[in-house]
DNA sequence: TTGTACGCGTTATCAG
DNA sequence: CTGATAACGCGTACAA
């Protein structure tokens, strides 16, 4: 029934080990004995087996991608996730790797540590916040490399592969101040512990920067801290757009700009058509609502083939080293930014 | 460094095979010399190794989720495929296994088919349609059981979990009837061989139903096949209204109806207004989608979690059988549906 | 260049 | 109830 290494042996003529090599590319095996043992790998359909080649080599050629945030479905909602997980995957196939999904991360992450611990996986991919899952030790004790993205700890020394938040937070305020606003919200979220997540303090330090280049003066109360679920963020909307009318707004994420735009366009369509909107998310999300929104655009993309680039390396190397790689984001214009 | 199951054996003054039975739960073993190995296996910080287990016993505990369309940014990018994705790897991993996302099959699925011959995977379920990628022989022959989700062959013998489409195209056409409509189109997608995919034929066969039911007669221009991208949908939506104004419409995913909702709030908001729109998707989607959209709702995480349980049972039991099941879907009734 | 022999960490089959 | 021993399928020094 199944077909071993013996058995292509056995028809080849040649030893097990011979097989091995040819598999593995070793160099050191004649040419002729070479096709013969292709030959008969092709006729018998062989396939190494996987447990007992990861068990004599050590790699699993798998790459765990750990889903981690406060609650899963706010990440695996968020319209970049596709984008991320897609760049992940097809890259990493291409690289010879697997993708090992790792989700339930919001009850007990046991699941997460199981993988870890058995060494299921040759590295991980970590997207988002990891402020209560701190296994990192874990992972630097068992030697198996790890890259986070889209959030990192600020102060960490951790691998991390995202976007530089400062240049988005100040392409997005000098885009607005220069069509003549100085009245400007941004909108971030905020976590449990009442803090402001690393990028978007980035984002608010670049904010401030195009102020001060601009020659305006800051106000505290220019940044809003807002819910991040849809359900909540809705309700904000309302008693924020009640009291404040702002001639233009900056969003954070893909579920406030939602949020924003479904709040304004039910019950406050004269504010939605003259106030300013710009978002940070995915510009080919945003390209399909209405309005078409002003996008930071991250390369979420470009992200995911970056960590599965950067994990791949440090695997075949066994280079437990960490580094921190930022790209700057697009500005897409689109008709939700307009003149004051 | 890494600690085996010898360290554990020889710091509780047993066998190894011993270690290994209080690892597998085997009844026959003393208690007092299951709480010195527990102890041992405790102190040690051991767990067992994925590979060599897998190895020895045959079986990976993972899962391998195919995502298979023409285009697997249809699949992924549809708003639908996170809520499918959560409800098989947190079902999953509370039986124990992990979930290794095979997807770059557009281009080769090569990655695909390794997984299936190297054994890395105990089960396969697969999301989408595989009028191209047929591999099932191969997976009956390596003894690899799978389950479809999402679509089928219509006529294949094929373990599948879905939804009961001709009850949807059912509910959908007689709700609008019930409103009064009779100028009603289903709008359906269409594959690159021009034919409709099964489940949009079982969804004709619902909609014919309420018709006959009504006692109205059915024409065949009620159909309209539709493309099933974002960019030429919207086209198309300009060139079909300019020529058609039915009372009602039915959209048969989410693509099309973010299509049709934008094209006519774009250009034909007078339209919007007063045509009734039906949608085929995922009510939670929708609900933040302005119009709100009346829809046919699948129970998508369902779908993942009876996939999850069915196949693990299958592989538990070395049980190659195959079997159906559908469910029925809701109709989450909105405004973007209102009487004639 | 190719064959030999052993090890990778578990599970499983037998005895005892 | 527990220990010894043989697989599991492959990689790899070491010989030849």
């Amino acid at each position: 029934m199944k077909v071993t290494i013996k058995d292509v042996a056995e028809l080849a003529k040649v030893h097990k080990s011979t097989v091995s090599r040819v598999l593995n590319n070793s160099n050191d095996v004649k040419e002729k004995t070479k096709q013969k043992v292709l030959q008969a790998i092709d006729t018998l359909g062989y396939s190494p087996n996987f447990a007992a080649r990861s068990l004599a080599s050590g790699k699993s050629h798998i790459i765990g991608f750990v889903v981690s945030e406060q609650q899963i479905s706010d990440v695996v909602m968020n319209p970049s996730f596709p984008t991320i997980l897609k760049g992940i995957t097809t890259y990493a196939e291409e690289l010879g790797y697997n993708i090992l999904m790792i989700t339930s991360v919001d009850n007990d992450y046991k699941s997460y540590e199981q993988v870890i611990r058995k060494h299921a996986v040759d590295g991980f991919i970590i997207l988002g916040s990891t402020i209560q899952i701190d296994l990192n030790e874990l992972l630097i004790q068992q030697g198996i490399p790890y890259i986070f993205i889209g959030k990192h700890h600020e102060s960490a020394d951790e691998s991390y592969v995202g976007t530089d938040n400062i240049e988005g937070g100040y392409i997005a305020a000098k885009h607005l101040i220069d069509l003549g606003h100085t009245d400007i919200r941004l909108m971030v979220g905020q976590v449990r512990s009442q803090k402001i997540l690393s990028h978007n303090i980035d984002r608010i330090t670049g904010f401030k920067k195009a102020f001060a280049e601009a020659g305006l003066s800051f106000r505290d109360d220019y940044i809003v801290k807002t819910p991040t679920d849809m359900e909540t963020g809705y309700h904000f909307m309302r008693t924020y757009f009640t009291s404040h009318e702002p001639s233009a707004v900056i969003l954070s994420n893909e579920v406030m700009a939602m949020s924003c735009i479904n709040y304004l366009s039910d019950e406050r369509p004269d504010l939605l058509e003259r106030m300013s909107i710009v978002t940070f998310g995915d510009s080919d999300f945003f390209r399909h609502l209405r309005p078409p929104l002003t996008t930071v655009s991250q390369h979420f993309e470009w992200i995911g083939r970056t960590a599965v680039e950067m994990l791949a390396s440090q695997i075949a190397e066994d280079d437990m080293s960490t580094k921190a790689v930022v790209r700057k984001p697009d500005l897409v214009i689109r008709s939700s930014s307009k003149r004051k």
